[in-house]
DNA sequence: CCATCTTTTGATAGTTACTCTCATTTGAGA
DNA sequence: TCTCAAATGAGAGTAACTATCAAAAGATGG
């Protein structure tokens, strides 16, 4: 439970990411197998996470049933908990707010995209791997720790935004609050939504929840 | 970083705890070791951290230090995280809330307790204190991890209190979303406040990050 | 196709935070 | 003083990491 920070020599990021699939470069060997090596870890997680659980799946069984060794995991995946984690939505996040009249209310244009981004973009098949993470941050206390803690978490993004557009150069505690409470809405509205089973429409009850947010001062 | 969990026997809490100081109730020859115990361990510690920083500090040290072992350190603090959380202030604040008129919206009651307790209620002492613990919590990630988690944070308490004052049994997601916004802005404050040194009015800095809660919708 | 250079990998050997169990000590209460 | 429950210590174990270094495998220029 100590810091974990990776000094170790680690694969190096596909630059571009994801993009480039549909951009025309074309990944060399080396990139390809990076990726699959990535994938394949989360693959064999997840299936060991819905078998046997969280704590009973160690890295060593997730290594080996991936095929590479322990090192090996540490390089792509720097805690257990990472595997959980994706920023992917971030940078559409941030280009979406920016759009948005910078005159307007902050939290106004965060509901707004937001929402219209989730009600929009997550394929059935995103949103199966959404639930699956956020059931898990949902009951398993570190991971859930993890995903607030901020690495791969909106509150840096959305400080950034915030203290952008007020033409600052460094937050003040107004902009922190702001995007604590709007990072905490969406927190916790996922595992909300994972508690219930996902059962009810995700982009419904981000609404609801910034919609709050905006009358905290009515309740 | 697995989950912590202590299946382990430990020392009972002193049920009514600190506050039987002040009333009547002699403490037993046991309940007073206890307490010493506790004591030695969390003074101990925040020396190390302070002379070492906090990750050259082991646990062992730290019950070296404070003449116990080990396994009793674990016995007193399940996680190494734990010597820096405190709960002592959620009862007077939850005593404090319960006694505000319930038709009031709960920001407001919110404010009004936690502004007034903040000021009025801290020794010189209780401050020095609360700064070391929130300076460490801002410059390592694990610890303010673990303070943002819910254990020993005003998240459950104030969970509680708003499904109380409004009638329900379980917490529905509006419910949920006010008590982690406003436990998002304490611990936000905290930790700004710790940021700047601890030299602007812990008090001051509350109620206004407290107020801006009250009115996201205008920026 | 070969030789070299760089990146990725695996093996190995720590360290540390924690867990479990069990025997021993110590305060509580009669 | 005897008895019982609670608290402690000791020791062995697990699992998540970290650091190091040599071997394997793509990339690259000729």
């Amino acid at each position: 439970m100590t810091t974990p920070r990776s000094a170790r020599p680690r694969p190096s990021d596909p630059s571009p990411r994801s993009l480039e699939e549909l951009a025309g470069a074309p990944l060399s060997l080396r990139e390809r197998k990076k990726l699959r090596t990535r994938q394949t870890l989360r693959r064999e997680a997840m299936r060991l996470f819905a078998e046997q659980g969280w704590e009973a799946t160690t890295v060593d069984q997730i290594a080996a049933a991936a095929e590479v060794s322990p090192s090996t995991f540490f390089r792509y995946f720097p805690t257990k908990e990472d595997l959980l984690l994706t920023d992917e939505y971030d940078p559409l996040m941030a280009e979406a707010i920016r759009a948005r009249p910078a005159d307007e209310p902050f939290l106004t244009s965060a509901r707004a995209v937001l929402v219209g981004l989730v009600r929009r973009m997550l394929s059935e098949q995103e949103r199966a791997e959404l639930y699956e993470r956020m059931r898990l941050a949902a009951s398993v206390p570190s991971v859930r720790v993890r995903m607030l803690e901020g690495a791969g978490q909106p509150r840096g993004m959305l400080l950034d935004l915030l203290t952008e557009r007020a033409g600052l150069d460094a937050p003040t505690l107004e902009v922190r609050i702001t995007a604590a409470a709007i990072s905490a809405a969406l927190t916790e509205t996922s595992l909300y939504w994972a508690d219930r089973g996902g059962r009810e429409d995700l982009a419904d009850l981000l609404d609801l929840a910034l919609g709050h947010l905006q009358e905290l001062d009515a309740h």
